[in-house]
DNA sequence: ACTTAATATCAAATTTAATTGATATATAAT
DNA sequence: ATTATATATCAATTAAATTTGATATTAAGT
C-alpha cells in the first residue's frame, strides 16, 4: 500500500511533454524546415524538399517528428501536403528571444 | 571556385548551437535535475543523486550535458561539486511560460 | 483504364546517446 | 602516511534515433 505522488506525477507528464517537444528541437535540420516554414509560410513537401537538399523520405520522417509534437501543421491537397509553422506553439515553448528565429519579420 | 554563403553559414552555427542545448534539455531526467536545481538552489553531486535517485556516474554524466551548453553552472569546493541553475540561459532560450518550471517562486 | 506525380511508410543498416560497473583523482580527516 | 569520501572519467554494453533505398498509397491528368 503506497500513497499516491500527485504533483510528482503530474510533473512527470510535464517533463515528459518537454522531453518530445525539445528532442524535437533538438536537430540542426529539423531547426532549418522550421526556419524556411516560417520564412515561406505553408510549403509543400516537394518544394521544400528543394530547399533543404534532402531525399524526400528523409524529410517526411523530420516532418513528422515536428508535426507530432504540434510545432508545425499539415494541410493536404489533392496529393499535395502543405506544412505550416505553428507560431503560437513556437511562442508557448522558446523565449521570444529565440522565436524571433522563427519569425519572418526578424 | 565559389562563393561564401555567409548568411546560411552564420545561420547554420546558431542552428548547431541550439541543437546542442535542445539536446540538453530534451530529457525527462535532465528537466527533473533543472527543476531540483531550481527548488533547492546550489546542490551538491552526492546530495542530488538521493534526490534524483540515481547513480553517482548516471548523474555526473548527464551534469555534464548541461554544464557543457552552459544551463547550469558549477563551484567546487575541496572534494564537493556545487552545481546551480543558470537562470539567465534558461531564460534566454525558454518561454516565460516555460521557464515558470524553473523558478523557485511558481 | 493507364500513367504520372506527391507523399508516406517500411525494413535494414548506420550512427548516436545512455547506462552500467569499475577505476582514477583529489581532498579531507584521522 | 593511511583511510574514507566525493566526484569524474572510462570502456563495454544496451538502447534509441537517423539514414537509406524500396515500396505502397492516393489523387490527378491523359
Amino acid at each position: 500500500m503506497k500513497t499516491i505522488p500527485f504533483i510528482d506525477t503530474s510533473l512527470e507528464k510535464t517533463f515528459q511533454v518537454y522531453e518530445a517537444k525539445f528532442k524535437a528541437l533538438a536537430d540542426q535540420k529539423r531547426l532549418h524546415i522550421m526556419y524556411l516554414l516560417c520564412q515561406h509560410g505553408s510549403t509543400c513537401v516537394c518544394d521544400l524538399a528543394e530547399m533543404v537538399g534532402m531525399p524526400q523520405s528523409k524529410l517526411s520522417y523530420h516532418l513528422k517528428i515536428l508535426l507530432d509534437v504540434n510545432l508545425i501543421t499539415k494541410a493536404t491537397k489533392g496529393t499535395w501536403s502543405y506544412y505550416e509553422l505553428n507560431q503560437d506553439e513556437v511562442n508557448h515553448v522558446l523565449s521570444s528571444e529565440l522565436c524571433c528565429l522563427f519569425r519572418p519579420s526578424c
